[in-house]
DNA sequence: GCCGTTTTCGGCCCGACTGTTTTCAGTCG
């Protein structure tokens, strides 16, 4: 079974928490936690770098000690240090930390006093009323905890972004409503557009003596408060979306958006560059012997430093600080950069619009040119096009092309890749096509080394230009499916072929550390829309964040092109 | 357990809120 970071992410996290349960060295402690989040940041897979063992103490936090603990992950799949803890006196419970309000000197003393190691049995005592009898405990300490465990059954874990943006919106707008609100903004990884996010972080600052928090509790939408203080509240919405406002004096709004935007790892990385220079920065500035010397703006804050703004969606500590030293921060791509999208569906296979409305619409946005990409006769559920429906559908494009003007609407296909690797319409009607996608559609769970091989083989087709949404994978639905990402990247940049970045929110695929990833490699990406409807197509501005996170310019995104220079580049050979 | 322009030892980010306290420990982000 192939080690994914992530696993590696959960068995030091879980190392961190058993420490911690056994009263070990905080900074041990914190070593673990460090540990796991730079490695769930890598943009690559850490056993790729352990196969060709490369020195993995050149990583941020990694020392020899976790080097070695990292290469037996790799190697078999666990940790003999973990299993070690958890066989010892009270190694389940980790589990327990998992509530909220729970860390490890409550869980210490619930199972000292009462013995509890499990969930189940901590929600036997809670609902017998043993908990409020235990030293530092009360009565809402025993409410809060059986409140939290009923949570856990019912939570789905993070929410989508279109989701989130769902939910924001009204609630931004009934809080700028209060008399006396200066500022609004919306910080945490829904800033950094994060593809999913687990809260939602507000910032407010207001004019003297404005209760912002009261008013904010008694949103409609508010199902439960967890804590309400003077300038900082925490409540969770009916949606289950749990809601955090900070409210931050005028002088402090830069150095409060900064704290609250994050990432965490990026937040510490800049606080110890100014540590070095002898200053403290924390959320209402940046000081210098307890005197404020910035946090009005970002801009500010980063100057403190010696480093240029730094847009939020860099800020994950993924080489943005050290690209911004020196000067080296990448331009990044935005919506107005695109002159087509490359992807999309009508009437004539599971659209809902006609060629002519999806080129008006797209016309209407200042687009140069699109491409209708019907799928191909293997989706049946979505009256996919056999060879001789494609000529007529051709001619027909070619017809509507002499009666539109200002857009040029290129003749496309999505095509299915067979199991085989081999394509699902034969070359020579691919052939009189402008631009040719391949995807995925069926056989999501072929092993690793087949799936691979399957989409190689159509790669190699020389006829193809794009292969859509590489990892198949859909938010909270499907995982990706299993393919060695780096290998299908060198076949597509060989053989002049683009990978798509599907601007679907619900696949987002590729996701951004993969477009980094491609970045690196030289390879250039097409952000599409898949729209199967005129809406559809305003779904680009999601992939064009999640472009950003990925650090993509201009230069490296085929449809930031104009028509002539996206011409050259589908021209194979 | 990591790390180094205070460098191989001695530091390691820090403020707000809650609940149970009777002046503060624990937790969280």
């Amino acid at each position: 079974m192939p080690v994914h970071n992530t696993d590696i992410e959960e068995i030091f996290k879980e190392v961190a928490d058993l420490l911690e349960l056994q009263d070990a060295n905080p900074f041990r402690v914190r070593a673990y936690r460090n540990a796991a989040r730079t490695i769930a940041s890598l943009p690559y897979s850490i056993i790729d770098l352990v196969e060709k063992d490369k020195d993995l103490t050149e990583l941020p936090g990694i020392g020899e000690d976790l080097a070695d603990k990292i290469r037996e992950i790799c190697r078999t799949g666990t940790l003999k240090f973990l299993k070690k803890l958890e066989s010892e006196e009270g190694g389940s419970l980790h589990t327990l930390m998992g509530i909220p309000g729970l860390g490890p000197k409550k869980v210490k003393a619930l199972h000292q006093t009462l013995g509890i190691e499990t969930l189940q049995e901590l929600a036997e005592a809670a609902q017998q009323g043993k908990i409020g009898t235990v030293q530092g405990f009360g009565e809402k300490s025993e409410a809060n905890i059986l409140k939290e465990l009923n949570r856990l059954k019912e939570r789905s874990g993070r929410t989508p972004y279109p989701v989130a943006c769902q939910l924001a919106a009204p609630l931004i707008k009934y809080l700028k409503q209060k008399s006396g609100v200066k500022q609004i903004q919306i910080a945490g990884s829904f800033r950094r557009a994060k593809e999913t996010v687990g809260d939602l972080d507000i910032l407010a600052s207001c004019t003297r003596g404005t209760d912002l928090v009261t008013y904010f509790v008694h949103y409609e939408e508010v199902d439960d408060v967890i804590s309400e203080g003077k300038s900082r509240s925490t409540v969770i919405l009916k949606s289950g979306l749990q809601v955090d406002l900070r409210v931050i004096p005028a002088v402090s709004w830069g150095a409060g958006l900064f704290y609250f935007t994050g990432s965490k790892a990026h937040n510490i990385a800049i606080r110890k560059l100014a540590l070095k220079k002898g200053l403290k920065v924390n959320e209402y500035g940046v000081f210098k012997n307890d005197k404020r010397i910035a946090g009005k703006s970002e801009e500010e804050m980063y100057a403190q430093v010696d480093l240029p703004y730094i847009v939020p969606e860099l800020r994950e500590n993924r080489g943005e600080i050290k690209a911004a030293a020196e000067g080296k921060l990448p331009k990044l791509i935005t919506l107005d950069d695109i002159h087509g999208d490359l992807h999309m569906h009508t009437k004539k296979s599971d659209g809902q619009h006609s060629i002519s409305q999806m080129a008006e619409a797209a016309r209407e946005k200042g687009y140069e040119y699109i491409a209708i990409t019907e799928h191909s006769q293997h989706v049946r559920i979505a009256r996919g096009l056999d060879a001789k429906t494609l000529e007529r559908h051709i001619e027909e494009i070619n017809t509507i092309n002499n009666q539109i003007d200002g857009i040029e609407i290129l003749k496309g296909i999505e095509v299915d890749i067979l199991e085989d690797g081999s394509l699902d319409l034969p070359d020579e009607i691919l052939k009189a096509l402008d631009i040719v996608i391949c995807a995925v559609h069926y056989l999501f769970d072929l092993p690793e080394e087949q799936q691979t091989r399957r989409i190689i083989k159509a790669l190699e087709n020389p006829f193809v230009n794009i292969l859509a949404h590489p990892t198949g994978r859909v938010i909270g639905e499907r995982d990706p499916y299993q393919v060695d990402m780096k290998e299908i990247m060198k076949t597509a940049k060989e053989n002049n072929a683009f990978l798509e970045l599907n601007s679907y929110p619900y696949r987002l695929d590729l996701n951004d550390t993969y477009c980094k990833m491609a970045k690196e490699m030289g390879l250039k990406i097409a952000i599409n829309s898949d729209a199967h409807s005129i809406d559809g197509l305003d779904n680009l501005s999601f992939g064009i964040q999640q472009a950003r996170r990925g650090w993509l310019e201009v230069k490296d995104v085929i449809n930031a092109q104009n028509l002539e220079s996206l011409k050259r580049l589908l021209r194979k050979r």
